[in-house]
RNA sequence: GGGCAGGUAGCUCAGUCGGUAUGAGCGUCCGCCUGAAAAGCGGAAGGUCGGCGGUUCGAUCCCGCCCCUGCCCA
């Protein structure tokens, strides 16, 4: 199978729709916020006419009030890739959200979760800090404990719910680069100058093109109680503005900073990724460069 | 032309009662990431404190002149 990866706004839809054409693909996303109904300006979703024809799976899953969360989504993705083989096509998963792609193409394993334990962890938190946690569990997992910052609590409170739950230690580092599947990565680079040029324009535009009411609609159907995406990059933006506590002009210009800096962790994180197979995003034969490292 | 305020990190600003700037936020660069990953967390680099003189053992801080910015008066 193939994959586009890259940091937003480097054009890897587009990318893919082209090979997915070329190759008698489909589409798989792998994009967090895409898996969300309604939210389509905000995460420049392809519209249907812009996906040319072509199959586009695991868009328009979730409802906004549904917390996201990558062991669904690798259990979506799999059965999707594997009905897309059924079929004698090609999967081409399309996405910048890296644990998503990696938890479908290597082996991962997430361990179960528990709202109530998670919930009482929580508010553990809250009160106690992060220090507190922490100081349990280098009691309980000393090696989890060393590779987890003690100010990370998000990650602390992740790493004492999976002991609680499996009486096991938490595996707190990414494991190796090996496929589960055969697998191809393109990466999508463009120059950093360019590519803060490019988020700007994609902000100015998602404005131009009724964001702000988008993200009304979607406030009247409990994106606002939403746990994930309610956080997502220009809606929790929105939200701020709707509630007046910015201008529309202050949160345009925090989207624009935000974004800027997820797309800073996402280069981050796919370079770490050897298997990736970096193309320049404005080359003009990408899609024939890009087939012939798929195909090779 | 005169008066007032201000010129400190790339930006917006703290601060130093004269003793090598523990500077802050944002930005930049880098790293981490196993059920929120468009989230979360960490580290680093960056300043001849507007310029030139003076006073002083020592000046970013005091004094003089000059330059720049803003406001007010004429």
């Amino acid at each position: 199978m193939i994959a586009v990866v890259g940091p937003t706004a480097a054009g890897k839809s587009d990318l893919a729709v082209e090979l997915a054409r070329r190759l008698d693909g489909e589409i798989v996303n792998a994009d967090s916020m895409q898996l969300y109904r309604g939210m389509d300006i905000g995460t420049a979703k392809l519209t249907p006419a812009e996906r040319r024809g072509v199959p586009h799976h695991l868009l328009d899953v979730w409802e906004v009030t549904e917390p996201a969360n990558v062991a669904d989504y690798q259990r979506l993705a799999r059965a999707a890739i594997d009905e897309v083989w059924s079929r004698g096509r090609v999967p081409v998963l399309v996405g910048g959200s890296g644990l998503y792609v990696r938890a479908v193409l290597d082996d991962m394993e997430f361990p179960g979760t528990d709202a109530a334990v998670r919930a009482r962890l929580e508010a553990e938190l809250a009160t106690a800090g992060p220090g507190a946690l922490h100081a349990r569990l280098r009691e309980r997992d000393p090696v989890a404990a060393a590779a987890i910052l003690p100010t990370n609590g998000r990650r602390v409170v992740r790493a004492l719910e999976v002991i609680e739950l499996s009486g096991r230690p938490f595996t707190a580092t990414l494991p190796e680069h090996r496929y589960v599947y055969d697998a191809v990565q393109i990466g999508l680079a463009v120059p950093r100058p360019e590519l803060d040029e490019r988020i700007t324009v994609r902000v100015e535009r998602m404005w131009a093109a009724g964001f702000v009411d988008e993200v009304r609609a979607l406030e009247a159907r409990g994106l606002r109680e939403g746990r994930t995406a309610a956080r997502a990059l220009g809606y929790a933006q929105v939200l701020r503005a709707l509630l007046g506590e910015w201008t529309q002009e202050e949160a345009k210009e925090h989207t624009v900073r935000a974004t800027r800096r997820f797309a800073r962790r996402q280069e981050a994180w796919f370079r770490r990724d050897p298997r990736v197979r970096w193309l320049p995003y404005d080359a003009p034969d990408l899609p024939a460069r890009a087939e012939t490292v798929v195909t090779a």
